[in-house]
DNA sequence: AACAATTTTGTAATTATTACAAAAGAGTAA
DNA sequence: TTACTCTTTTGTAATAATTACAAAATTGTT
């Protein structure tokens, strides 16, 4: 597998420390983080990161392509390094965000009423597996 | 059809002219609004309507399912009337948002991998047909 | 009228995000 | 190495959406 330094300067990105760190992070927590908690997990390691560069950072690998940027609900955008499109649930009580890999029908670059599709994203809000065993065992 | 004021008192909510007023504009103005829209139509009207009246109002109709907030990217909920699921496709370059009324397998009240389903969110993003067309012009 | 309960209002606080300019870093020609 | 330029990062200030909260207004009831 391509390293994450390879891997930005095949997209015309120059590699910088904090591009990298970032990237990593995303590639290896697939939690759909938001730009503040990546700032928050790497911060530890680099004391003088700025959330501006987060924030810059994370919009511009989603430009190119990198990253999906997404808002299952909510007043903040998640990022998720995954691209394969899939279908997101959002559990009302636990609040994760899980992925869903069932089967399903896309209509990403097709047409639909006239109007051209590019992205595509469905997004599902229920109870959780977990939460609903809890509920159970609450009874 | 129920006047919004009957609507209200079936809810159990108690039918103040500052809630008919932003009940009947969601009904009338099926654009998607945000709380923003609300408050700017409605003060012209109202002249001493408050801001927080209308978030709190709107975050009540929803919780009742008189309106449904959604998403569809960005930073600030919008909300609608209309009850029946559909697809919400937001254009990129002029940044409405269409309801688009093709057939769809919905998930409302099912399981998926586990999850309780309770809500279903389709959105989609592209160039709608009238951007599409005068793309076509400017040629 | 007097009182209690509900609703609205206005302002302050919070949170996510963006704008912007100074500081730091990297690369390169002399 | 130094001087210069270009890029990136940083830190702070500004915006924008939303929420918290308490005072003021309204409504309904004795
Ligand atoms: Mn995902
Ligand atoms: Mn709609
Ligand atoms: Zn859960
Ligand atoms: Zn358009």
């Amino acid at each position: 597998m391509k390293s994450f330094k390879k891997m930005l300067v095949d997209k015309g990105i120059s590699p910088s420390m904090q591009r990298i760190k970032i990237l990593e992070y995303l590639s290896k927590n697939r939690i759909h983080p938001t730009a503040d908690d990546v700032y928050r997990a790497l911060v530890k390691e680099i004391p003088t990161l700025s959330k501006t560069t987060v924030y810059n950072t994370l919009k511009a690998f989603t430009n190119k392509g990198i990253l999906t940027a997404l808002s299952v609900f909510e007043n903040e955008v998640r990022y998720e390094y995954e691209q394969q499109p899939h279908i997101h649930f959002k559990c009302l009580k636990c609040g994760r965000i899980y992925d869903i890999n069932e089967k399903y029908d896309y209509l990403n670059d097709k047409y639909i009423a006239g109007h051209k599709v590019i992205e595509h994203h469905v997004n599902l809000k229920g109870i959780c597996k977990n939460c609903l065993e809890k509920e159970k065992e609450d009874e």
